[in-house]
DNA sequence: CTGCGACTCGTACAGCGTTCGAGGTTTCTG
DNA sequence: CAGAAACCTCGAACGCTGTACGAGTCGCAG
């Protein structure tokens, strides 16, 4: 937004800072490690809408205008926040196949979310090149290539397995919080949604069909197994991947899936 | 948030609004339609931060506080907005394969979340319901019926598949949103990037060697054929789902994943 | 004409992110 | 020890936000 500052990133600027002989103060009152504690206390208790730096300077005793001294905005405490989380993230030194690392980071990554859902909504602003995603993108990286994917397909893979679960985890965390949004339970807010749904079945014949046959549904409960399917999917699909590697995925020739089930771009005049 | 309404959506309301005899008027002025298709206008001009009711007020020669009359909240409006470019996306009647009409159906929506990068933030704040979401839902429910999916797989199968494609989408456009808020052009924006990674490379084994092996990397490209690998990854594992169907995946039974790769709930001594 | 429902909107409120600059405090330098 | 320099805090203010409220306008039924 504001062009004063040649650096993009938080992450520019302080290895430009820790570049320079930077003298060492010892209790400056405030610092940066606290203020992100105190951020990130705050938005797992009342969630990202809720933290403003007015209040998050109040619990900290501060004022508000006191955290732009360590903080150049606030979107670079967002930054760093979501660093901070990512370093919760267990990134396990032995594993028995390269399915089972995945499915480990795939939960990880999923519980991670699910318990700090503001930081999924981060994801879809800034791309993240803090030093725990990095660390992350590393050991993601060993993983595949470890288990023979080549270059290209193992960023290839990484890309897809955190994908689905950056996905996965959003519409989980959408239903969360729409669920404590509306102070209901699970139960009344599925109540109340299902009449909703059931006024539009006339349009919706597959939904009408069903929903005759299923009329109990308990997405609660399935979440966790719907989270296991498409994992399962997924992985499954990379290790067919691996099996037969096809041409090197560079990114000379071909264009996308021109070869199995076409683009998705061409016209059918049908319909 | 308020509990004033006991409705929880603008769909919940509008079928209760619909129900009642209404007295048409002709003109009003404006309406919901007009002030959902200037909000989309705006937003894909100027991003998600630049609607305010405000600006959308103005733009339709409006006081903002008119805008109130015909939506409940700024939420609702984003509810229909969000559903409105849903209406988008084309739902072919005639494929020639199920795996066809997922990619097709990849394509398109992953084309309309470039086209409206704000739609992908809405996402993950509340689960959609609107009716052109829930055609989705029935075309794609029809799709993998078709296919010979069982309804849990099927629906499984939907949210697989749909998880995929919003994860993918979001990290494209949160890097087009960097690079568009940083002014600069995608390659002074790498080039940017990269010293910054380049400087923690210490702790980063493989991408030190993968980068030293292939030094020029230009995004831009690749970005296509990533989708396209993972989404063949992602069909080739309904695939093999659907080849070998198992136990009925219903949510009786067996929890997730013991049978393959372990949990990636357990912990491991080492490391 | 009266009355009523549909609709518009000016005003106001509390809160937001952020800038500015005046102050205080600590540490370094001479 | 004096003074400069760096570090840190923060009150005040600006322009913006979503939206509650109530007064006001319009078209039409009786």
């Amino acid at each position: 937004m504001s062009a004063k500052q040649h650096f993009t990133s938080v992450w520019a600027r302080r290895a430009a800072r820790d570049g320079a002989g930077r003298t060492h103060r010892e209790q400056p009152g405030l610092s940066e490690a606290q203020i992100v504690r105190a951020a990130i206390e705050l938005l797992d208790a009342e969630g990202l809408d809720a933290l403003s730096m007015r209040r998050l300077g109040a619990r900290l005793g501060a004022g508000a205008t006191s955290l732009y001294w360590y903080v150049q905005t606030k979107d670079e405490l967002f930054d760093l926040v979501l660093d901070e989380v990512f370093g919760e993230l267990r990134l396990y030194g032995e594993t028995v196949s390269w399915q089972n690392a995945a499915t480990r980071f795939a939960y990880g990554l999923r519980q991670l979310f699910l318990r700090h859902p503001w930081a999924i909504r981060l994801l879809g602003v800034r791309p993240t090149v803090g030093p725990n995603a990095l660390r992350m993108s590393d050991w993601t990286l060993a993983v595949f290539q470890d288990a023979g994917f080549g270059d290209f397909d193992a960023a290839h893979a990484i890309s897809t397995l955190t994908a689905y679960i950056v996905g996965m985890a959003a519409t989980e965390v959408a239903w969360h919080e729409a669920v404590a949004r509306s102070g209901m339970s699970a139960e009344e807010m599925l109540c109340e949604t299902r009449p909703l749904i059931e006024a539009r079945l006339d349009d919706l014949p597959r939904m009408r069909e069903y929903f005759r046959i299923h009329p109990d549904l308990d997405p609660k409960i399935s979440l966790e197994i719907r989270f296991d399917y498409g994992l399962k999917c997924v992985l499954d699909g990379l290790a067919a991947r691996l099996a037969q590697p096809g041409p090197p995925s560079g990114d000379a020739g071909h264009g996308p899936g021109q070869a199995m089930y076409g683009t998705g771009q061409e016209r059918i005049p049908g319909s």
